[in-house]
DNA sequence: ATACTGAGGCTAACAACGTTAGCTACCCGA
DNA sequence: TCGGGTAGCTAACGTTGTTAGCCTCAGTAT
């Protein structure tokens, strides 16, 4: 019996007119994609101009920084709750339709967080292991745990950047991934 | 036994001053990274204003392109040429041990070959599925040999962005994925 | 009351990016 | 000799993130 149930790491949180600006970020974001996310643009959805911006934050990417945060946290809760409870042989394949169903759910969003290298110095301490977890908790190996995810991350990029050859039945492409996984987790 | 001798499909070569250019893109774009490679560098290092590159190229994007087919070529070369004559279920681990390699050793090229979308109307006909015979050749089944793919091509993202945690021995991220894929190829 | 100070807005501007328009020199075939 | 294409150039436009410097207003200390 898995239990997932341990409590996220907490954020410090915004003043009021920082949380409006990261809540109005990620709305553009979801709506229109990563390249509609400019300082101008996010300025002009918040009734103000570009350079106002950097009086709340040091630049773009320390917005982005708090929206990867935002990301991690929710993968990670989604994850969580897939699991819990679940004997770890049976888990794995609820592991990874949340971990699509998440990424799918919030592409822009998936993609900012998961795109480039993470900036490990910004990030509130404990948030990666925390977001990560969930995959350890179920194939109880850390290297098997990192295939997995690797895999689910390598198959989320590649539906939403449609490279997939076009027709391609990827719930079975998922299903192919969780049952070779599935047969080996928690060996011991 | 597999028999991965099939042929690269043929590119229309190209003309002698636009081979140099794409030559040096490669060239900056390996050396210095993708934010390296600009048009007005890239006219530098040719001798030549930016503007003077469009009498060659429809854009930069028609440059890339290029560079993409032969990041594709490439893989497939050396993925086939892994696992020729290997009987199927010991070709699983040359394969991915070939694209990690392959991935890693021009890894600027790669990710520029396969971050966003591919621009399929562009691209020769027939080259992303010859580059991605391979898995097909090794797995026998479609579906199998997408999740390998992902699979492999996840954990390379990762690596080359440095996502794994310090000191993560990839090695045996590799392993696990092999092992665990190698016990499913070619299920009838 | 007066002065100071910080927060939070503004405009103007810079450098770099991809790209376009328009001009010019050259070579080659009719 | 006369076009016409090829391949270069400069100038410029519209974006982008970002910085510098100014202004206004609230709150507080003197």
């Amino acid at each position: 019996m898995i239990d997932a149930s341990s409590p996220p790491p907490e954020r410090e949180p915004l003043s009021g007119r920082a949380a409006e600006i990261v809540a109005t970020a990620r709305v553009v974001l979801e709506a229109e994609g990563a390249d509609a996310l400019t300082m101008r643009r996010l300025g002009d959805e918040l009734g103000m101009k570009a350079p106002s911006l950097y009086k709340h934050f040091d630049g773009k990417a320390a917005i982005e920084l708090v929206l990867v945060e935002e990301a991690l946290l929710e993968m990670g809760e989604a994850l969580r709750s897939a699991i819990d409870g679940l004997r770890t042989v049976e888990a794995v394949e609820p592991l990874l339709r949340a971990y699509r169903r998440t990424a799918l759910d919030h592409p822009s969003l998936y993609r900012l967080a998961t795109l480039g290298p993470l900036p490990r110095e910004g990030l509130t301490p404990g948030v990666e292991d925390w977001a990560g977890e969930p995959f350890l908790l179920v194939m109880g190996e850390p290297h098997l745990a990192q295939a997995v995810w690797s895999a689910a991350h390598g198959m989320v990029s590649l539906e939403l950047d449609g490279r997939y050859p076009p027709g391609s039945d990827l719930d079975r492409t998922w299903t192919a991934a969780a049952s070779a996984f599935g047969r080996n987790g928690n060996v011991r």
